[in-house]
DNA sequence: ACTTAGTATTTGATCGATCAAACTTTGGGA
DNA sequence: TCCCAAAGTTTGATCGATCAAATACTAAGT
């Protein structure tokens, strides 16, 4: 097999020389059209490309994104993450980027593979995700001037921090969603089944909910607090507290849920307890969300990704920006040049009881507006 | 900030030259103890690391190993790939090696994306999920000599291709398993619903459950094709036809599913058709199937990921063994040397009906060996 | 015709490592 | 003591691209 050509095999081929193949390739406005035209034919002939190791050697960029694939993926909503890597592979690569996973055992050792795959060259910036209160790696990132963005917002001290871009979801507005939803179907005893208060992500959803029952209801934080049952994440634990609070004495008319994990608990409890109206509804549109026919607030990560990338890379730019860069309106146009927030959208399904879910009968209306991707999912076929 | 150290500044604080220090990075028993101190103590004093770029542009290789990150990941089982993706970039650390995604939007498209990262050697080697019949892209990757392991083996007529390595998950092993636990426990009418004849993984996972039967109660084809249900992918569509089948002339005990997806549906039908001792197995062991109850048949990713990466790379090198390389014992060890068949294992849940998933009383025991993976799982929380 | 500014193209150096081959040191053995 | 093979180390070339600066070419202005 004979060696891949080179820029010069391609030069040679075109009577040009090697800087002015390398000018096609890279800036080809500069180029006369006659000579980009033989060159452009040559590379066609002899079916050269690029070789990416000596393109980054040379330009000290690697074109390359890395992401640490979280430890505990067999949690119900892992597949978020796995959504969120596949929009972000698929547009990185129409910027001609490409992801590159790792893995790390605690936070600490993620920033020690910060630190080799930023040094080894490896890749131009990182994207961080499960960020956490005081987390080390984002002193470190921006200590080190590191490009990155986080998939969820800084919560507690350095919640501003100048450096810090972000993208996130937006709890408050989702579930603020759902519960209006839920207030316009005439129901008025809706209860919060949430987290123990303190997570960032948790407490933010709640406010969503509480917000909307205190413009419908004028209740005050003491009857809020009533209305909200807490528990850790987990389909068991979450449907045990339901099954206790049935038993008990309750008058709630429905249930808007932190997580589909917990509202699966709940949802099962509800069957159980053969309450055949008790709407329930849950965060992240996962698929056991849509196999069993829960309401639920889905996080739109195609979106989240392209803010990802335009935060790291600007509106339509081909190269990470430079950490601190001036970025395109840093002036004029506020917070938008440091975050997104996506607003999520409420899937409506037949989620107060496990009845036959047919999709003509379903109603999977978007609240925010209309699409298409949700109703036209398909289960794939196994993977092997 | 100063430019980060190289080779040759290390070498000039060592006393040494670069090629002393590449050594030590390389092949560190062919230099003097003596001198190897010294040469680790520059680096360590420097905080030297190796440039990526600059070394694969010399040795041409990229230590990469490229995947493409599957379009459909919203199904119930995407989760599979997710795992196996996980226990590959583990695995692939501790070799050195990376792990890189890409998407395609076909399988012609999919093979362009391996001409571009192959020509510009991005990466060493690929790893193809989902094979189907006379697939295009095998083709080419055995032309072309690249050297790829498939998950998942040839079905059809280039089962044997000699340069074709792959590893699997024993479908048959599995629903054997998953049928003789059923038999053990005193069951005989055990139903099969399966996919469409014709799929390679369906049918393997058919011949499983079928073998099963014959073993212990001597039943002929016919007999077993009237216990055999079949549906596509889908947790409604299965759900549909569970309750037709109840809802008509009927004598089954369990069902034995070819998916979670398939099971769950199953599941539901048995749950609404108030059967509270009606076993249901299903293969995956997905979070949903964790989540409601459901025993099923559990692929050992980190398995599957290991045997991977002997294959591509021998028992513990760290280097992409040439395609078509001799392997290790090619002469002495049968298809070892080509083939890897993971035995998966039984989770059991009390899956028959969606009654509270208590971790102290459900029995959640692995027939096969015992572990502890399956019983310490955590939900994780969101990831933002 | 002759600068001149700008455009188009080429040349030489370089990114940071490893390869291949040359050179130097070391330790026996005759 | 001298020689030689083996071990240890250094030197020069190279991987394939882009950068930076130099050179060649165009087209307009006087």
């Amino acid at each position: 097999m004979a060696q891949l050509p080179t820029v010069e095999d391609v030069a040679r081929v075109a009577s040009v020389s090697r800087q002015t193949v390398s000018n096609v390739l890279n800036s080809p406005e500069i180029v006369k059209p006659a000579t980009r035209g033989r060159v452009e034919a040559a590379i066609a002939e002899l079916g050269y490309r690029q070789n990416a190791s000596a393109r980054r050697l040379r330009t000290r960029q690697s074109s390359t994104i890395g992401i640490r694939l979280d430890p505990v993926t067999n949690g119900i909503s892992g597949s978020v993450l796995d959504r969120y890597l596949h929009a972000l592979t698929e547009q990185a690569a129409e910027r001609g980027m490409r992801i590159m996973l790792f893995t790390a055992t605690d936070l600490d050792d993620e920033v020690e593979q910060y630190r080799t795959l930023r040094d080894g060259a490896d890749v131009d910036a990182f994207i961080v995700t499960a960020t956490r209160y005081a987390d080390p790696r984002i002193d470190w990132l921006i200590a080190e001037r590191v490009p990155f963005v986080s998939f969820g917002r800084p919560w507690g001290a350095d919640m501003d921090a100048r450096n810090h871009l972000w993208v996130d979801v937006d709890g408050f507005a989702g579930h603020y969603e759902a519960t209006r939803h839920l207030i316009g179907r005439g129901l008025t005893r809706i209860g919060y089944f949430g987290w123990p208060a303190g997570s960032g992500t948790g407490d933010e959803r709640r406010r969503g909910w509480a917000t909307a029952m205190v413009e419908a209801f004028g209740l005050d934080e003491a009857q809020l607090e009533l209305l909200t049952t807490r528990t850790e994440e987990g389909v068991p634990q979450a449907r045990r507290l339901i099954e206790t609070m049935f038993a008990a004495e309750h008058d709630l008319d429905a249930l808007v849920c932190v997580s589909d994990s917990v509202a699966l608990g709940a949802m099962m409890a509800v069957n159980e307890a053969g309450r055949k109206s008790f709407p329930v509804i849950g965060f992240d549109n996962t698929a056991v969300a849509q196999a069993v026919g829960l309401s639920s607030v889905e996080q739109r990560l195609d979106q989240v990704a392209a803010g990802t990338l335009e935060l790291l890379m600007g509106a339509t730019g081909r190269r990470v920006l430079p950490h601190g860069e001036e970025r395109s309106d840093d002036e004029a146009g506020g917070p938008d040049t440091r975050h997104r927030l996506i607003t999520p959208k409420l899937v409506v399904r037949r989620s107060s009881h496990l009845v036959p879910v047919d999709e003509s009968e379903s109603t999977e209306i978007e609240s925010t507006e209309v699409g298409s991707t949700a109703a036209g999912n398909h289960y794939r076929e196994e993977m092997q």
